[in-house]
DNA sequence: GTGAAAGCGCTAACAA
DNA sequence: TTGTTAGCGCTTTCAC
């Protein structure tokens, strides 16, 4: 196995200088039709390639992007979710020759910031993403002191002036999802959020409460969750104990409303006769259930690619226009039916 | 925003030549107490931390290791599983300063030829990981070409003389799986595999029908299938239309099962009063659906664990015994009981 | 249009 | 024990 081929066995089998061979790879000018030619010949005869670290070294750029994920210790929630964003972050990065670098930290608070720093520190990456947006999130100024470009998926918080990307008409899922409920005859209907530290927490329970308004309702019940399972059900056992208790329930998350309505059918209630459920995010997992679940979509595939274009762009790599991320829809499965006692 | 410190101004700073503090960092002998003390203050109150880039364009290590994945269509079936093993991988590359890189590629075979032949040519990783054995696979001979350490996560094709790690014991948790079934009147009994081309597929049938063979039974049924939802669905559908149909099936993996088990509910039959249905993995998944899936649990982080230790011993960042993997063991939930007509 | 040469930040001989 | 120095493979002025 012989030695890995460097940019001086091109430009000496291509009979020119490493100058010209640097100039032709990287599409500077200056270059000769005929002397490029060659030098492509001699590239691809060696099957050269320039290494990675000697152009990181030399221009400062490693053309990698970072990301870190905190890992809930039961993973339940955010793990399908984080799939289907690099899915979309690496169709953009990949084709031009990026690569994403991915951490997954604990629990612990410290663990997320020495990750970042890590990345900044040894300069590993050029620029990173972030998710889950939080309220009184601190890691766009950690990164803004440390030098680092970032972009977040998700909805600032506060209007700190960061670069983020996020769907246009982002209430209209959450918006349909209570219309439909209210058309068919839905008048008690409640609300399982996330941790009240997302940012999306507060904004969709907001959505939530303003689309019920509009139909001169409010909410039956809201409590706050984990994106857990026994969260789920610990929340439906507490909304189906109550008298008065709601016919309708929106989750925050799939996994949620999965284990939600998984928890009532064992209590006994029926899904969507007695109970109508819907979720959030549009996971594979909503169709593999039975019954199906109704679910607002969020286009997580496009964020990422989104993502990963605002960033790119910010490095100077590709211009104009971001793409621009489908608006959350709802999906009618099989989960939610009409009211109980009404036909 | 201050230029980011060199080892220079390390050096300078604690009054030292670079090479002493180079010396320090990597913990190479030959410096005494005070001039380490002093090297150590003067890098944490510059924040230094040796650029990523100058190491490894110096040494020859990248410190990162590097991941293909290759997404099918519809993300159905692998993704959970990705996520788990990747949490295995991180828990023991992160604390070595290690990163792991991470490339997601379509269907088309090419692409993935040329994600490890990009990650190979670069010199992005110092090694590896693969998964997803295939039949013929040509993966590791590629990589021993382009001269990258790798290793598997699985059961090597033939005797592929490759480092690959698995649990101990494999066939215990479907064996235990028939057992139960067996020891619950079931007497026909079906297996719906995944891809005939991943080398799992062909080990698992085996040991199932090993397992069956140990009670004088053979299967009522198997089936290939793909790891989607809609394969799922359909097979079931095939073996429920049977007149003697099977009263219990096993899956290849919880994805199908869970599809599996809805379709069968809506067909009207119930799970597990008239069919059992076992699945293969242990996903979060099957503890969300109801009924909760039983399944056959497989140490998917221990392998991602195992594997990284794999890669850093061959790269002399640690020594000795590999961490050893859990054997499969089966978790009997909620989608399996007697077989119907037994009490 | 092309090439010579100076580093990017670090490690590892080798000297002192 | 410590310092000097020669590159690792590349990009980029600046001459020619």
């Amino acid at each position: 196995m012989s030695r890995k081929p460097t940019i001086a066995d091109v430009a000496a089998l291509a009979g020119v200088s490493v100058a010209a061979v640097s100039k032709v790879v990287n599409g500077k000018g200056g270059i000769s039709a005929p002397t490029r030619e060659r030098v492509l010949t001699a590239a691809s005869k060696l099957r050269w390639t320039p290494s990675a670290a000697a152009v990181a070294l030399r221009s400062a750029k490693t053309r990698a992007i970072g990301m870190v994920a905190k890992r809930s210790p039961d993973l339940l929630s955010a793990d399908p979710h984080f799939t289907l964003l690099i899915s979309g972050l690496e169709s953009e990065l990949s084709p031009l020759g990026y690569g994403l670098l991915l951490h997954i930290v604990g629990e612990e608070p410290s663990a997320e910031e020495a990750a970042y720093r890590r990345l900044a520190d040894e300069r590993r990456v050029d620029g990173v993403v972030l998710t889950e947006s939080r309220i009184g999130d601190t890691r766009f100024e950690l990164l803004r002191t440390l030098g680092v470009n970032a972009v977040l998926i998700g909805t600032p918080w506060r209007a700190d002036p960061v670069p983020s990307v996020q769907a246009t008409c982002l209430d209209h899922g959450i918006r349909a999802a209570v219309d439909h409920l209210v058309d068919h005859g839905h008048r008690r209907v409640a609300y399982v959020s996330g941790p009240e530290d997302r940012v999306h927490t507060v904004y969709r329970r907001r959505v939530f409460e303003d689309a019920l308004a509009a139909h001169d309702l409010a909410p039956s019940h809201s409590v706050v969750s984990d994106f857990t399972a026994a969260g789920a059900v610990e929340a439906i056992g507490g909304l189906l104990a109550d008298r008065r208790r709601p016919t309708a329930v929106l989750f925050a998350n799939d996994s949620m409303a999965v284990a939600g309505m998984s928890a009532a059918r064992r209590l006994g209630v029926d899904v969507p006769g007695e109970l109508s459920v819907i979720g959030h995010d549009d996971l594979p997992l909503g169709e593999l259930v039975y019954p199906q679940l109704t679910t607002v979509r969020q286009d997580l595939v496009g964020l990422g690619r989104a993502a990963a274009r605002v960033l790119l762009a910010s490095l100077g790599e590709v211009e104009g226009a971001a793409v621009d991320v489908r608006p959350p829809e709802m999906v009618v499965r099989e989960s939610t039916g009409p009211a109980p006692g009404r036909t």
